[in-house]
DNA sequence: TCAAATACCAACAGAAAAGGTCGGGATTAT
DNA sequence: ATAATCCCGACCTTTTCTGTTGGTATTTGA
């Protein structure tokens, strides 16, 4: 069990933007070049943090991205659901249809209980602590 | 993020052998054909669950299966970390060598938090309380 | 002693996901 | 206009997942 690059990047960029909090936004190749990631591959992984609605982007010659909201409110949980979809961990839990031996079956409570202890972890960590964090160390 | 196959079928496989605690080893192919899982697969599974310690097999005819300590003895933590390896989510974390901007990485601090909920998660649970779950519900 | 039941193992194969690249189009400040 | 920038679909390579196949070794019991 491992955290794609995806995610590393993505919460890497973000932190990034957070920090860069000035009015202006700030420009991918930007990011890439500080933060050392590819620079096609990050842009994807915004346009997911787009469509999630963590950033915004503005167009053309000096746009760029900005986070859509103050860093304190947006938690981990977010950046990385945005990027990974849902956090669940089996496809098999009531939300999603169940599976033929659902309510017998002993391990499905495992993997609830995992994804509350993930969910709860994730959720608990804003951007805002991390971006803070990163300038004091 | 997802549960391997393979992590969900260990454990169905683990919770079947805490039910069967008689004397006499299960085979392969009872567990596989009662659990609805493929034997071969199962097979390789359960090889790496020997090698983990976590059973012992018999071979020859009457051979099988059997837990290698009591099931309250085993966590989920252990069946997990057996079938696919530590439970790490990051290699940049410092025991295995660390990356350049160690140190200065916030998001390290975000992996480690996470790794401990999951450990903490899955260490807590154990076999044996799986396996009445199973019965009584 | 021989057949059946079992575990063990290495090699292969198809599907999916991860990780990334490329090329071109649309938009906007200057 | 032009350069900087985001947007997007198509493609590619490598790795991992999910198995399968075929054969070997071991043990029991008739």
């Amino acid at each position: 069990m491992r955290i794609s690059s995806r995610c590393e990047y993505g919460l890497r960029a973000m932190i990034y933007l957070a920090r860069s909090e000035r009015d202006e936004p700030v420009p991918l190749t930007q990011i890439a070049r500080r933060e050392d990631m590819p620079t096609a591959f990050l842009e994807r992984i915004l346009a997911r943090l787009r469509e999630g609605g963590l950033v915004a982007s503005t167009r053309g010659a000096s746009g760029g991205y900005r986070l859509s909201r103050p860093a304190g409110a947006i938690s981990v949980g977010d950046i990385v659901t945005a990027i990974e979809g849902p956090l669940s961990l089996v496809g098999c839990l009531p939300d999603e249809g169940g599976c033929a031996r659902a309510g017998s079956c002993a391990s499905q409570r495992v993997w609830r209980r995992l994804d509350d202890a993930i969910s709860g972890a994730l959720g608990d960590i804003s951007l805002e602590e991390l971006s803070v964090e990163a300038i004091t160390t």
